[in-house]
DNA sequence: ACCTGAACACCGTTCAAGT
DNA sequence: ACCTGAACACCGTTCAAGT
């Protein structure tokens, strides 16, 4: 995979740079799409061609890095039709976009999902457009964060169970022990697969449909719990 | 908080065993507990007086520690109840209680959500209880374990977002930037502050209600599709 | 059996030194 | 400005040596 193997470079600026933080960034995706792969800086540098020490010249540390590879996978889930469509219809492909991004990087969801985002532009221009969209379709105010907080938790738990080995609920020969749960299991597999679906994006599936229904509904209920009080006054 | 600070244990076996796996994985949580604290074998072995190859006469390494934990965690969510209750009301204790369970240690969740949970006995047992309810109750035979990784993402999910500093979506001065945003955001905390309530905890009850009203609308959906396939039958 | 102590192959980060 | 190379303070794990 390296680069050069074994030209080694002298000490001292090069005539040209050898790395830029477009090459750096390219690199650690595909490191990280390795399932066991340590994503170390080590490993980055090599895979470069390149010696630890120089990656900080384009980024303070790791937590850097990975906040960039966070920002540009966050740009690459891009728009869904949000202004087109209705908000719990767009979300959909959104969620979906979003789940299969940060899913196709397993080496570094753990990271991505922990590190604080503390204000990340790409992330707010990203929720603006979710939040402007609600507002306009009349989704209840102070509802607005909390739907888009659980649809991300949802997206995010969901990326991070897709990491288990096949499934997370996997009784081998613990039918004996889980009667219930070996029979729902196997029904869950027959449906997927009749249905020509993995397992794992059949459960995505119907888990963000019923969460979007959930979340529509409830704008109904406290619609209804705004009249009654608006009557009362 | 070293139990002994300096008192030097010669080599060779102690008179009395000085560990056990569960002083190990007791003093394990507390330091899990710590935010920022690095959850590290050698940390772990200062803690408790200790050289780090002890540790490997318990655990085999540092995944097996964790894994280790995790089911001690499984057991203490606990049950909640779905002996008496539906599925869908039992449901909710129990995901508030594993949220809360795992959200707790903050330097061990990443670990625990990514870690490999290849047959663990305790979470088998956990799901077992929780599919047995929702056959009884009817609930669909392939939705059933569908439903209930939705609700683990959910709360996996949560419990990690729970771990942003205050919060993610936070417009500190992109008010400008993100103007429905930041509306909603006021919105939301407003409404959280005047229920007495955090804004992280307000946002998962929602989400959870909308999830578990989701999943339980479902039902009716498949029942209605059965029903429609069974007529034309 | 249960611990220490030394050793090994790694990390991330800092910083002087080269061009 | 952009890289190497050496150094520092760490890791997790293995294994001989002690009692």
């Amino acid at each position: 995979m390296t680069t050069e193997p074994d030209s080694k470079r002298p000490a001292g600026r090069p005539r040209t740079a050898v790395l830029s933080r477009e090459r750096i960034l390219e690199t650690a995706f595909t490191l990280a799409d390795v399932r066991g792969g340590d994503f170390t800086l080590a490993a980055l540098a090599r895979e470069l061609g390149v010696r630890p020490s120089a990656l900080h010249h384009y980024f303070a540390g790791k937590n850097e890095l990975i906040a960039g590879m966070r920002g540009q996978l966050t740009t690459r889930v891009g728009d869904h039709g949000f202004d087109s469509l209705s908000w719990h219809e767009a979300i959909v492909p959104w969620a979906r976009a979003y789940r299969q991004t940060f899913g196709a990087h397993p080496g570094i969801i753990a990271a991505l999902a922990t590190l604080p985002v503390d204000d990340e532009i790409e992330s707010i221009i990203d929720y603006e457009r979710i939040a402007a969209a609600m507002r306009r379709d009349g989704y209840p105010e102070h509802r607005i964060v909390p739907a888009i907080v659980a649809i991300e938790s949802f997206v995010i738990g969901s990326a991070l169970d897709s990491l288990a080995p096949e499934d997370n609920l996997r009784p081998v020969d613990n039918a004996r022990l889980a009667p219930h749960l070996t029979a729902a299991e196997h029904a869950a597999r027959a449906y997927a697969s009749a249905r020509a679906r993995s397992a794992v994006d059949e459960t995505f599936e119907f888990g963000l449909a019923a969460l979007v229904a959930g979340l529509v509904a409830a704008t109904e209920i406290d619609a209804a719990e705004a009249d009654a009080t608006g009557a009362r006054a």
